[in-house]
DNA sequence: TGAATACCTGAACAGTTCTTCATATATACT
DNA sequence: AGTATATATGAAGAACTGTTCAGGTATTCA
């Protein structure tokens, strides 16, 4: 499935997949992304609370992911609801925690 | 496929996944990985050549590369040859590259 | 042995990232 | 209107990243 394909990566796409990949480059955004797909709909004050930080900090995180159009926020009331907007996003973490998760170690 | 599983995901494991995807964060390693994906095994200078960087830059970014043990040098003479020692950074590009790339815009 | 080639490495510097703290905004409630 | 709740935002600082530059190591060839 690798063999035959355009065979090279212009700059302009690489950068387009770097910045991509750089979303998913932080423990705290892997965690909120991963806590979304799973529970599809969560506050703010939930996800601080399951990354385990202030809530400052994970609203900054969100807004970088929000810029990114990698989720989307809804008002309901005084709180703010987040949920993923990247169908993409579900189907490479998934590949990665199939991977580099739980026992697959094989190497060459 | 995404129903149905661990539901939580630790600091541990998100920190796991993210060291991954920083080292796909940058342009010019995602070009050096691909370019080795692509042709199996390449010097230093014909991927700085790829990359259209200085030697020494892609000497440091190969550095990274190694020292994650996602590819793997090998002496011939007085030229390296690097190529990929991790079998799952095929797909994961693979699947980055098909949805991220050409076409697949679809949102929400 | 000396020179050339191919690559590596450490230091330094500019640019970026993540967090915190203080403050601002929006909504709800009394 | 005033207070409380939930979240957003800007500034500032520490830590990290990627590049360049200068010099270092390994190998080949004359």
């Amino acid at each position: 499935m690798v063999t035959g394909r355009s065979n090279k990566l212009t700059r302009e796409a690489a950068a387009i997949l770097a910045a991509r990949f750089k979303l998913l480059s932080d423990p705290g955004r892997i965690q909120i992304v991963y806590a979304l797909i799973e529970s599809g709909e969560l506050r703010v004050s939930e996800l601080a609370q399951i990354v385990g930080a202030s809530e400052s900090a994970t609203s900054h995180q969100l807004r970088q992911l929000r810029l990114a159009e990698l989720v989307r926020a809804t008002r309901h009331g005084r709180e703010i609801r987040y949920r993923i907007a990247d169908v993409h996003v579900r189907l490479l973490l998934d590949v990665a925690v199939e991977h580099y998760l739980h026992g697959h170690e094989s190497h060459q």
